[in-house]
RNA sequence: GUCUUUGUAACUCAGUAGGAUAGAGUAAUCGCCUCCUAAGCGGUAAGUCGGCAGUUCGAAUCUGCCCAAGGACACCA
């Protein structure tokens, strides 16, 4: 619709000898406005010196169409557009033809995307800050793959590190506890109550004859396995697991350093060996190798998104916690530096989640062990209200999770409202029990919340265009939303149910319409609306 | 100090690349079930869009400066 209402504004323009390119049509927050509204005379009121009332009056006159049913001209120089509604009818039809297929485009045209989150390290059990990662790029992926692009889900387990020594270091401590020693941890280690369980196991089945190598081993596959677990509680799955430690095996770290020595990025300082990052905007050089001839993790990050460029993705998100902002200005140099364009890498930085409890703050750490943990709040609030929580803000905001508000499951939380709308309409439906069919003429819905509540279903691919184009999930959150309140306002004014059959019909479709775009937008979120509540 | 995110109703947040009288939910208050689920609908009240200047027909949105909060500024990840 939009589309047409821009062709015939440009012949009304070329008819005053104007050409314009970027036409701007919008849905007006008040339908007082019009169903679509442009603000073309205003934009044009410099340029041909002329009053923009004027401006409008006579693009107006040149305009002539059959979809139109009105248009006017209102406050400094709007032009409103009714449209005929039929177009809003032949849209029931293609929701109830089209099915969960309805909303999809092809922004993406079969791009290869690779979107990596969580990440988190395997030293420890998930926290609520990583759920909120998690719901984020699991719901992107889900948007990116729904508007055409072939998404590929990853997660990076840093397997590698300084912080396996310490996790490997924790274990063996506990372990030798279970064993009898009175070792205790030392301040780098993690204590978690994770770390505990893992001694246990492997003390159950090993006694005291376990080995450092089966301790590692056991470990890491018992961390990593808990991760996975509560990911997919909170159904989130990925495509590819990437390993730091595999990347070195496979000689790809080691490549790497190569190629940004013979490049001459680097050089020797203090006993290290620094990468001029400066070059590409990084506010100072940064050090690759350590002077105990360690490597910092910024060589490995370098090899492993290096790797990414070569696997033929044309664009890459990665989405990464707000202590890590320091992080991206050395990594992009670090891709330039290997040849890529760091363009093509988009960084997500989502700002931390702070705990509360009763208005105080709890502190999180890793280290010491005290977290509220992802299962937790999982068990505590459920899925499909933790998701669309995390999911209904944007990214930006710092997020303050409050456990005791979290756990009341009041209708705080807006995912009843939509849940209820949905629930209403299965009623609806299990009560209907009939065929749904497809109707030519709509005849007898005219009513304004119908109204209302079709343009707003009409608009859903759009909409899911725009989440996608902004990586904003939120975005399908908030429409979802507005989805369900045009349905609860329908539903108190009119009856769907009722002893004139033809009216019957049409409404049910509007209904089964309603119905498909919400579980459609919900999907999108990973979230199950309930059939009864 | 430098970089960065945020600041919108009492609270939690939207605000669709600059639009019309700034919107929702919660809390407050007043109405609405003989009828498909009242976890709903409608009404009222609640605002210096952190502050000051600028850009223009028009600013919560863009620019500059200031204030406040979070995060980052390691040979940690």
């Amino acid at each position: 619709m939009i589309e047409n209402l821009k062709k015939i504004i440009n012949e009304s323009l070329l008819k005053l000898d104007v050409v314009k390119e970027n036409i701007v049509l919008e849905i007006p927050k008040d339908s007082k406005n019009g169903d679509y509204s442009t603000n073309i005379a205003m934009q044009l009121a410099h340029e041909l010196n002329k009053s923009p009332v004027v401006i409008a009056k006579e693009i107006v006159e040149n305009i002539n169409s059959l979809l139109i049913e009105k248009l006017e001209i209102k406050g400094p120089g709007f032009i409103n557009f009714y449209v005929k509604k039929d177009y809003l009818f032949d849209n029931i039809n293609t929701i109830l033809q089209e099915q969960q297929n309805y909303g999809k485009t092809n922004i993406g045209n079969h791009q290869k995307i690779n979107i990596e989150f969580v990440s988190a390290n395997p030293t420890g059990t998930l926290h609520v800050g990583h759920g909120r990662g998690a719901v984020y790029g699991s719901s992107l992926a889900n948007i990116l793959s729904f508007v055409g692009y072939d998404v590929t889900r990853e997660y990076y387990i840093n397997d590698g590190g300084n912080q396996i020594s310490n996790l490997n270091k924790s274990i063996k401590i506990r372990y030798n506890n279970l064993c009898g020693s009175n070792e205790e941890l030392t301040s780098n280690c993690y204590h978690g109550k994770e770390i505990i369980d893992v001694a246990k196991n492997i003390y159950e089945k090993y006694k005291d004859k376990a080995t450092d190598e089966v301790i590692n081993e056991y470990g890491l596959n018992y961390l990593l396995d808990a991760i996975k677990k509560d990911l997919s509680k909170l159904r989130v799955y990925f495509d590819v697991w990437s390993s730091e430690k595999k990347m070195y095996e496979k000689g790809l770290v080691e490549k790497t350093l190569n190629k940004l020595v013979n490049s001459g990025y680097t050089y020797d300082s203090e006993n290290a060996l620094f990468l001029k990052t400066t070059l590409y905007g990084d506010d100072k050089d940064r050090v690759l190798i350590k002077s105990d001839k360690s490597n910092t993790y910024l060589l490995p990050d370098i090899a492993y998104h290096f790797d990414k460029y070569s696997r033929g993705f044309d664009l890459m998100i990665d989405v990464l916690g707000a202590d890590h902002y320091g992080y991206i200005n050395r990594l992009k140099a670090g891709i330039e530096m290997m040849g890529k364009k760091s363009s093509n890498l988009t960084i997500k930085i989502l700002q931390m989640v702070r705990l509360l409890k009763d208005k105080e703050e709890i502190k999180l750490s890793k280290r010491t062990g005290k977290t509220v943990t992802l299962n937790e709040l999982l068990d505590e609030v459920g899925v499909d209200a933790t998701r669309y929580f995390f999911a209904n803000k944007s990214l930006d905001t710092q997020l303050d999770f409050d456990i005791g508000l979290a756990t009341k499951k009041s209708n705080e939380n807006p995912i009843y409202y939509i849940e209820y709308a949905h629930a209403r309409i299965c009623s609806i439906l299990r009560e209907y029990n009939d065929k749904i069919e497809i109707i030519e003429n709509y005849n007898t819905i005219n009513t304004e919340c119908a109204y209302n509540l079709l343009a707003k279903l009409y608009e859903f691919p759009n909409i899911v265009s725009l989440s996608a184009k902004k990586y904003a999930p939120h975005i399908i959150t908030n429409y979802v939303y507005e989805v369900a309140n045009l349905f609860h306002v329908f539903y108190n004014f009119e009856k769907v149910l009722t002893n004139d059959i033809g009216k019957t019909k049409e409404r049910i479709n509007l209904v089964k319409a309603t119905n498909i775009v919400i579980e459609n937008a919900l999907s999108l979120i990973s979230i199950d609306a309930l059939e009864r509540m």
